[in-house]
DNA sequence: CTTACTCAAATTGTCGACAATTAATTATAC
DNA sequence: GTATAATTAATTGTCGACAATTTGAGTAAG
């Protein structure tokens, strides 16, 4: 029974899937021993694992009240968005400045296979999937597994918002405005290739202020998304 | 016995304390039974302030090995100044933009009564404090509370190697290469009266940068401080 | 002297239990 | 009918115990 596995890690990994997805309804509580039940363990790995997540910013919690949901709001969004810009914009910088031609290549050749698949790609999920990962890999650049590290808890953090603004301008627009960032991936590439450090760090910073600008809207969508389904607000 | 009061809180500030100053040595396991027992709690309550930790940074795990003290080494102090720079930058820059003129008034206030202690303070460990303050003041005025969150446990990570380096500087110096930054406080003081984002920016980055220099020293130091006392490599 | 093996000790991972507290419900007064 | 108080139920916080695993010591072989 007690068979040392890594419960904890298990646990850890659903639970930040169910709070990525905001299957825990903003500020609300969540109820340790239900969750123990459904996985089928004890609440002591429950427990441990909704402590990563308080730290990561998953969840809150209030002694002797329990953990709860962490808000979902526009300012909050923004927030993420605005560390987003932070973290990014400096790892791109220290990405070409630290990097040699050869490793700025490699970086490049690795965005290209990414962007080749982003081109043809329709499923939103699998289009946030690799929009995200053209972001981290050039943090990547940075050398510094820091604002790797950031960077990766903040698109997480952000992921549900940005699923439901992709799945819904691939509906109305017909996937035009998904692929109207295209250019600007392209353009954040050549200032790369070109080691223009301002210039890049210049256009990512509006590439994601872009994207920050539809927050409010996309908000509103994720609270609708989030109170149809089993309703009871 | 059992009665319900915060032991994870308390137990959470006191390993944290000691995780800061590196009172677990670089790399090493953490024992949680002693650690426990050193608190007079059972091993529950230590887990879960460990796990805490490990989602912030302070320690590691690996599943059935344990808890760990994260490693210290130049390039691991390196990322997080750079992290700083990345954050601090991107705050200041909010600051100046989001910032009524009243407001910025009121936070240069603040500052100038942060630097006014600054000023005549000798203590090595308080001159550290109000130099953290002044710098998460500036990014309070960001309205941002994810870079301010970020920026204060970066703060923390970094907080042991400083002290450190400014004990080591006040010592050598007789309290004069910490007087020379001053200036530069007051610099960034002026660009944000001047509201000069661009200018100001620059300034705080090149006031970082400064600091990060002496990285690699300190880190020596560190060791020399943190492998003497109960030595035995 | 080094390497491999065996066994004992120490350590981790999880559980179920129970006290303490908070939340919900019912009862009671106004 | 509403507000307040008492009682019950649900939930959290912590503990001690025990199985599983890893670590370390001691021993034997090469």
């Amino acid at each position: 029974m007690t068979k040392t596995e890594d419960r904890v890690g298990r646990v850890y990994d659903l639970v930040r899937r169910m709070a990525e997805n905001f299957e825990f309804k903003p500020e609300s509580q969540i109820n340790e021993v239900a969750l123990a039940k459904s996985f089928g363990t004890s609440r002591t790995p429950v427990r441990e694992a909704l402590n990563r997540l308080v730290a990561e910013g998953f969840l809150t919690f209030q002694a002797r009240r329990g953990f709860f949901c962490r808000p979902l709001s526009p300012s909050q969004i923004l927030s993420l968005y605005e560390a987003r810009i932070a973290v990014e914009t400096e790892a791109l910088r220290l990405a070409i400045r630290k990097s040699s031609d050869s490793q700025l290549a490699a970086l490049l050749e690795t965005l290209r296979g990414v962007l080749s698949e982003y081109d043809q790609c329709k499923d939103p999920r699998r289009l946030l999937e690799l929009d995200e990962q053209f972001h981290v890999d050039i943090a990547k650049g940075s050398k510094n597994q820091e604002l790797v590290r950031i960077l990766e808890n903040l698109n997480a953090r952000i992921r549900f918002v940005r699923l439901i603004d992709l799945k819904n301008a691939y509906l109305n627009d017909g996937a035009e405005t998904t692929t109207s960032q295209i250019p600007s991936h392209l353009m954040i590439m050549q200032n790369i290739a070109d080691r223009d450090e301002s210039v890049a760090v210049d256009t990512i910073r509006k590439h994601i202020e872009r994207r920050r600008e539809e927050t409010t809207e996309a908000v509103a969508k994720a609270f609708a998304e989030i109170y149809f389904v089993d309703d009871d607000a």
